[in-house]
RNA sequence: GAUCUAGUAGCUCAGGGGUAGAGCAUUUGACUUUUAAUCAAAGGGCCGUAGGUUCAAAUCCUACCUGGAUCACCA
């Protein structure tokens, strides 16, 4: 049954099974915990010993230091470290079944709190019980305290493949990344909670579609059996939300997995988790004031500040953010005018700028590249960019005096992108004729380009509202409000190559 | 996809043609307030995989596998 094991693995199997020999339930049901690690060490109060006489905790075995007929564990609970103490004067009877105990395995302790001679908060035990054996060994760092109380790590479980691959032994020996998901799930939450709280209803809108559509981007494509059709994993949610607002809904959002058969890197996994609202009656500008918004709301309440330090940066979400037009700002990081170019002079311009192209690109390629090169790296400061050319965004509407832009935003921080967001529209007339470019494109070998959903546009036929939606790459929002460089540090589990044996 | 770089004990790493190394972890013994516990002793390895060069390969060469970094692709 277990084969592989290596010889401090075969020791816990045989440890577990004298256990059991002795009668010992290695397996229990429950335990009836009253505290936790962090409460203890928070409210222990060398003037009142006596309010944590009687405590119950539970936790996994982190270091074991034996002297004998006494002995000192730490166990880590979801709140943090606390030791425990056991002598062989209290408890006799189970005393030397600690020698069948290892680091990893989860105990249950009840005794009082009390402060060692070395100061340490600690929980002196009367009884404990296994609760769960471990039968694999733990990548344990070990920590060394100063006299002032700074931890130096040794030998850290640091190997980033099997930190991601085994994320359960990462989150059990670096409990520190704990936080970032705590912090995530809180960015969630109290995003769902501002939206509802404006009477904004969350919806649930299909995974698997028979037409794939809302950006551009290669699909996955599955097969259903039964109906013996192909189907594609979403791409993002948008022509399903805007069919909501056209039944009536005038606000609806949806926080889920986007899936996105591309290269992967640090900034993008093949699933991502997307966040889409779109609100009736309201223009890009209106969605700017509650994007900004709500990004300052999230960090303040995720890290109590409106300020961040992010690869270096000094950031401030402090409102308002900067709103740039495009085109200013090609002018102010590149200067030159490039509104309404053709294709050989922003040849020409890229040339000068040194910025290398696919001498096959067209105009559209060509902003974006310049865009990319020149201006994104500088937006490193909160930055609405607005107002975008009509052929890079089939969803979007024509700008209200603009000729050729559309009212679009994009919002950067630290140079990424982290919301994009139109006038939507819903002239069905024109939304036909974008697709319908779109759908040349594709035939010319674009297999980003989208396709014609004619039920979507069936639904703007039947007509929808004045609306404004908003996109906003939720892992990347983490990383920004965390710190964190690369997406794989806020996915509990990124996607990996599969491990060969071969 | 390209380039660079890495893979050696459970963990973190050293070794760079000639007996496989360290610290921690593990085992045994001592120790009833220790905390990187300490002291004494012991066990533990397909040196990523497969070929090649060589009297001899963890070490040199080639390919592959799996990471990391940079670039390319990509909202």
């Amino acid at each position: 049954m277990y084969e592989n094991l290596n010889d401090q693995e075969k020791r816990r199997l045989e440890e577990l099974e004298l256990l059991e020999q002795k009668g010992i339930n290695v397996y229990p049901y429950t335990f009836a915990k009253s505290h936790n690690a962090k409460f203890i060490l928070d409210t222990y109060n060398d003037e009142a010993p006596e309010i944590l006489n009687d405590v119950a905790i539970a936790g996994r075995i982190m270091s074991i230091r034996r002297m004998g007929k006494a002995s000192f564990f730490h166990i880590q609970d979801e709140s943090g470290k606390i030791q425990i103490y056991l002598r062989k004067d209290d408890i006799p009877d189970t005393y030397d079944n600690l020698k069948l105990l290892d680091i990893g395995d989860i105990i249950g302790i009840k005794g009082y709190a009390f402060r060692t001679k070395m100061g340490e908060v600690s929980v002196h035990s009367k009884e404990f019980e296994i609760l769960c054996k471990s039968l694999r060994i733990l990548p344990i760092p070990k920590e060394e305290k100063d006299e002032e109380g700074n931890i130096t790590i040794h030998d850290a479980f640091a190997d980033k493949e099997a930190r991601y691959r085994k994320r359960y032994l990462d989150l059990i020996v670096n409990p520190k990344i704990k936080s970032t998901f705590a912090k995530r799930s809180k960015v969630i939450s109290t995003m769902r909670r501002y939206f509802e709280d404006q009477g904004w209803l969350e919806v649930e809108t299909p995974i698997l579609q028979p037409i794939y559509g809302g950006a551009s981007a290669k699909p996955f494509m599955t097969h259903h059996n039964a109906l013996d059709i192909p189907l594609y994993l979403r791409i993002a949610d948008e022509l399903y939300l805007k069919r909501l607002i056209v039944g009536g809904f005038e606000g609806v959002f949806e926080i889920s997995k986007n899936f996105r058969n591309e290269g992967m890197d640090k900034m993008h996994n093949p699933e991502f988790t997307a966040m889409e609202i779109y609100v009736a009656y309201k223009d890009y500008n209106w969605m700017m004031e509650m994007t900004e918004t709500l990004l300052n709301l999230l960090s303040k309440t995720i890290n109590n500040t409106d300020q961040l330090e992010y690869d270096g940066n000094e950031i401030s979400l402090a409102l308002p953010f900067r709103r740039a037009k495009m085109f200013d700002l090609f002018k102010e990081y590149t200067g030159k005018d490039l509104l309404g170019l053709g294709k050989e002079e922003l040849q020409a311009i890229c040339k000068e700028l040194d910025v290398q192209v696919d001498p096959k690109a067209g105009v559209m390629k060509l902003l974006d590249e310049i865009f990319s090169v020149k201006v994104q790296p500088n937006l490193i400061q909160p930055t609405f960019v607005i107002d975008y050319p009509l052929e890079m965004s089939p969803l979007a509407k024509k700008h209200r005096t603009d000729e050729g832009l559309v009212e679009r935003f994009e919002l950067y921080v630290s140079g990424f992108e982290v919301a994009n967001a139109f006038s939507e529209l819903n002239d069905p007339r024109d939304q036909r004729q974008r697709l319908e470019e779109q759908a040349l494109f594709r035939a010319d070998g674009d297999e980003e380009a989208m396709i014609v959903d004619e039920d979507f546009l069936y639904s703007l036929e039947v007509g929808m509202p004045p609306t404004s939606g908003l996109g906003v790459g939720i892992d990347r929002l983490v990383m920004i409000l965390t710190g964190e460089r690369s997406i794989r540090d806020v996915l509990l589990f990124p996607q990996m190559k599969p491990e060969k044996t071969v």
